[in-house]
DNA sequence: ATTGACCTTCACACTAATGTCACCCATCGA
DNA sequence: TCGATGGGTGACATTAGTGTGAAGGTCAAT
């Protein structure tokens, strides 16, 4: 499928396509006009990208980590570096935390909201 | 407490407070040479501040809840407009969304670890 | 009285993630 | 063949969050 199609079924912008492709996070080939032309499988990966960035990993980090989950869950081991293995336990981590805080807040709202919910209904 | 202490305190750059408080996330009062002089409360806040902008949240929004997210679990309710109310349901429901999308990963990647150490034991 | 640690403001700079615009090529339908 | 539409590259702009450094005050201790 070409750039418009995974734009519009990706809800994001042709610009950031190209952006994810130069950072090396989705990758495309070329039409004989030189076109790209991307595989099914893309449209997953880009959500699952957003998803991540949205969430506050940075592109590198992404890249790093993908590999590690890819959509069709082939688990294919590729050289594992003790390194690549460090880096996946410190995001693991990091992530945690994140969870951990963002659960913490969340909370905080619902319970704020309710309680402006109770204050409104008694007044 | 003077910004040293602070920045000590909560392991973040002085800049940085500064910053913050340019943005209004935290407060200080001016001792008579000029130097910043910052509350108690302010550790919590500028950890729980950084908690929020490490989770992906922009100042910006921050700047919106932390009212209701006191540390002194006083709630002690401000003006809560319709408009308020709307921004915190908003932020809440995109919290949730990230904790989906972040404990999916984590599963993931603890599931890939957990594949490599097998592998790694068996060979 | 000077040094050194701590503080101030101002300002320039960088990175990441995006937006936007300009200019040109390709494709396809009227 | 013309024009709309879709694509390609490149470059500049922007926002957030930071880093960093200049230039100058304050203060405590020597």
């Amino acid at each position: 499928m070409r750039i418009g199609e995974l734009s519009t079924r990706t809800q994001t912008p042709m610009r950031l396509l190209r952006y994810y492709e130069e950072q090396e996070l989705i990758e495309s080939n070329r039409l004989p006009n030189g076109y790209r032309d991307y595989e099914e499988y893309v449209v997953d990966r880009v959500l699952q990208v957003r998803g991540l960035l949205d969430v506050g990993l940075p592109t590198r980090i992404i890249k790093q980590i993908l590999p590690c989950l890819n959509t069709p869950r082939t688990i294919h081991m590729p050289y594992v570096t003790p390194d690549m293995v460090a880096t996946l336990e410190r995001e693991r981590d990091r992530m945690a935390e994140k969870i951990e805080c963002l659960t913490k807040n969340h909370q905080a709202i619902t319970d704020y909201l309710d309680a402006v919910r109770r204050n409104i209904r008694a007044s």
